[in-house]
RNA sequence: CGGAGCGUAGCGCAGCCUGGUAGCGCGUUUGGUUCGGGACCAAAAGGUCGAGGGUUCAAAUCCCUCCGCUCCGACCA
């Protein structure tokens, strides 16, 4: 039983001005986070004890999953990371320390290489495989800017597992054990995550989920298929491409003027046509190489999948002095007569009356036919898909969601197992590459989902299985000894049946504990008090009841209890 | 890093434009009246005005430099 008047806790009637996010504004106010820098929070007692419950679910899932904890240093040999070329790959967003002797250390990001490193030694037969290892630990990455409390701070809690296994088709069953797993836990914590195709990013790997719980303040944006249920990141998220309606040659290609035209929405405005009718040009440099990439006018490109289909070269953008010396100058370049490499979106296949800049300022071509005037290597799925967009599985249109990333699962194969020549010794005595999977959670984010899916005007509205207390037992009247007794005998009763009880015994006026209570958000509330005694007993309330409930102090208990259920 | 804004008591803010005694609300302490949805009265404590430099008789206020924080874009659990 924590008493109020003993707690290391204050509430905050304002929220500082330097929260955005319901959120972070909650946690704060309630006493239950205090910031110390840019994305470094304290967690104070109470939430403290939300975030050990997160954990406790995890844990308990990943065991029931099959996995073993352990933990593995945050301080990682610099070694380990040249060894996958990711002590340079990774660049400034991991944190590199140097010791006294000049030693170089990265503060953990992530633990493939630890991990990996460590199996290689522990396993050197198939008897050993599968093994799966997870850790929750604290992680450090040099965010480029920290947001939203604990949403992105450059030190986290992360639960992040390691999958071994002796092939591909067994590595995807400690995949879908680990995707099992995480529907469960996120399930447990009262959260609703959806699972969402994505992208691999500098990890690596073949395929991946993300786990997303929908929020308007979320930072990444979900194309949703209601029909068929298909759900991807928008980073990943594929469509079938209609292809533009231009497919008829009607003339040669023709130049006109279009002098201070440089945008397609202009350039159509100018010359009286479609936007879509305006093929849009790009040129980025791969691997520092210029490659042109041709989009419906009224279209963005996705450069991860450009990066995807150029083999994972490095996309970045080309200056314009580097896109005139390429091809012509920026706002009116075209594919026609280009000697770089040129890829066009699938949508564009076929299409045979277009206009595309001239690669001369000012001018741009009528009637391009790009199978006949250009030379386009693939088409290929380029674009960023949005709303409205065809399910690529159904063809149903597509809905953009905000989501908050909570976790990720990611079937890496051999990249990191090669690079270690992490190898066991198969039945015939032969040497196999191990194939891997990592599977992260964001404990301490997965934390403030919770509370940014569940609040209301009045506060946070704790799930039972992470409130940092069950109960919050308020004594209207603690100076009155019969009221404080009968209090405190419920608090034990509940005490002794496993529930944890916050009691409120401030000498405050009631309207300050009511409001505490439900800015605190804890699933029950019970009040104490001369007049509710009068009444006969103690006044139950669920935080989502509009009513309280009187309970006698003999069926008080057993009531809670049954609520909490 | 680019763009925008902010930095004055524990929290929320005013004062700055037009230089001259550092203020308000909440919170805190003490006393009193109150007491079921953030009471009232009285008294009090609490400030390197983000830091450094400059202008000036005089700087929270004007100028310069730096630092920190927040928001919008590229990174990610």
């Amino acid at each position: 039983m924590m008493r109020w008047t003993q707690a290391l806790l204050a509430t905050l009637r304002e929220a500082p001005q330097d929260a955005e996010i319901i959120s972070h504004k909650l946690l704060i106010r309630a006493g239950m986070l205090r910031k110390v820098g840019g994305g470094l929070y304290t967690f104070m007692p109470l939430g403290m004890r939300a975030l050990r419950k997160v954990e406790q679910i995890i844990r308990e899932e990943m065991d029931r999953a099959g996995a073993q904890e352990i933990l593995m240093p945050a301080l990682q040999p610099a070694e380990l990371w040249r060894t996958t070329g990711r002590w340079e790959s990774m660049g400034a967003g991991m944190f590199k320390v140097t010791d006294r002797k000049e030693a170089k250390y990265a503060l953990a990001p992530t633990a493939e290489e630890v991990v990996t490193a460590l199996l290689k030694g522990e396993v050197s037969s198939y008897r050993q495989l599968p093994k799966t290892v997870y850790q929750i630990q604290t992680k450090f990455r040099d965010e480029i800017r920290p947001r939203f409390g604990l949403m992105r701070g450059k030190e986290f809690i992360m639960k992040d597992a390691y999958s071994f296994d002796t092939t591909m088709d067994a590595a995807d069953k400690s995949y879908q054990a680990m995707f099992d797993a995480y529907v469960r836990i996120f399930k447990r914590c009262g959260l609703a995550a959806k699972p969402v195709e994505a992208d691999t990013g500098d990890i690596g790997g073949s395929s991946s989920h993300e786990f997303m719980v929908l929020a308007p303040s979320g930072e990444d944006s979900i194309l949703d298929c209601a029909a068929c249920g298909y759900a991807a990141n928008q980073e990943r998220a594929e469509r079938q491409s209609m292809p533009v309606p231009y497919q008829q040659e009607v003339a040669a290609a023709e130049v006109v003027d279009t002098p201070g035209q440089e945008t397609c929405v202009a350039v159509a405005a100018f010359l009286n046509v479609a936007v879509n009718q305006i093929v849009k040009s790009l040129v980025v440099l791969a691997n520092g190489q210029p490659v042109m990439v041709l989009v419906p006018g009224d279209r963005e490109l996705n450069e991860l999948k450009l990066k995807r289909i150029l083999g994972g070269a490095k996309i970045s953008e080309a200056s314009a002095e580097a896109v005139a010396a390429a091809v012509g100058p920026v706002g009116s370049i075209g594919p026609v007569g280009v000697t770089i490499p040129v890829y066009a979106d699938r949508s564009l296949e076929g299409a045979a009356d277009v206009v595309t800049g001239a690669n001369q300022a000012g001018k741009h071509l009528l009637h391009v036919s790009l199978a006949r005037d250009a030379h386009v290597l693939a088409y290929e799925d380029l674009v960023v898909v949005s709303e409205g967009d065809h399910c690529p599985r159904c063809g149903k249109p597509l809905a953009v969601r905000r989501g908050i990333e909570v976790g990720h699962v990611f079937k890496l194969g051999m990249k990191y197992t090669q690079a270690f020549n992490a190898t066991y010794l198969d039945e015939a005595g032969a040497a196999q590459t191990m194939v891997m999977g990592c599977y992260g959670i964001g404990v301490t984010r997965t934390l403030q989902a919770i509370v940014e899916q569940s609040n209301d005007a009045n506060g946070i509205v704790w799930p039972a299985a992470i409130a940092p207390y069950q109960v919050n037992l308020l004594i209207l009247d603690p100076d009155n000894r019969d009221v404080v007794a009968r209090a405190e005998a419920l608090g034990s009763e509940l005490e002794a049946l496993g529930v944890d009880v916050f009691v409120d015994d401030r000498a405050e006026r009631p309207g300050i504990k009511f409001k505490d209570a439900d800015l605190i958000g804890l699933p029950v509330r019970v009040v104490a008090g001369a007049k509710s005694f009068e009444k006969g007993g103690f006044e139950v309330r669920r935080r989502t009841d509009a009513d309280a409930v009187i309970r006698s102090p003999e069926t008080a208990a057993a009531a809670i209890v049954n609520l909490l259920k």
